[in-house]
DNA sequence: TAGATGACTAATA
DNA sequence: CTATTAGCCATCT
């Protein structure tokens, strides 16, 4: 669907070093209430290697774990890669890594 | 066609 | 802060 391709464009517009959420990228294609559906186009992931669906978590900054091309503990070890820190609990501190597509 | 499911979020307790 | 409930809507069975 074309909310599926505006999801996988705005995905591979996050910035290396940043994150955003399931629930911002549904507002950004002004669909808000499609959350549930970002993380569908996300699941179905047709590209591998061109959507970087690792640096899509959920509202509280976690990996969501119920799929990952090879397991959250990599996703998060490359998110680590491109500067993000995970505290103690696996959170990401969105303050500071959300991406805000307003600053790009 | 109908009911259940889910990589979610917001509201409530 | 966490746990539970309800709303949401494309996809699956």
């Amino acid at each position: 669907m074309a909310f599926f391709e505006d999801v996988y464009d705005l995905v591979k517009q996050i910035p290396k070093g940043k994150v955003t959420t399931y629930g911002h990228i549904a507002r950004m294609i002004g669909q808000p209430r499609k959350s549930k559906i970002v993380g569908w186009a996300l699941h179905s992931n047709p590209q591998p290697g061109i959507i970087p669906c690792h640096r899509v978590v959920n509202r509280k900054g976690e990996l969501s774990g119920s799929f990952a091309f090879g397991g959250i503990e990599v996703q998060k070890k490359l998110l680590e890669e491109e500067g993000i820190i995970f505290d103690v609990s696996g959170i990401i501190n969105l303050q500071e890594y959300l991406w805000k597509p307003d600053s790009q």
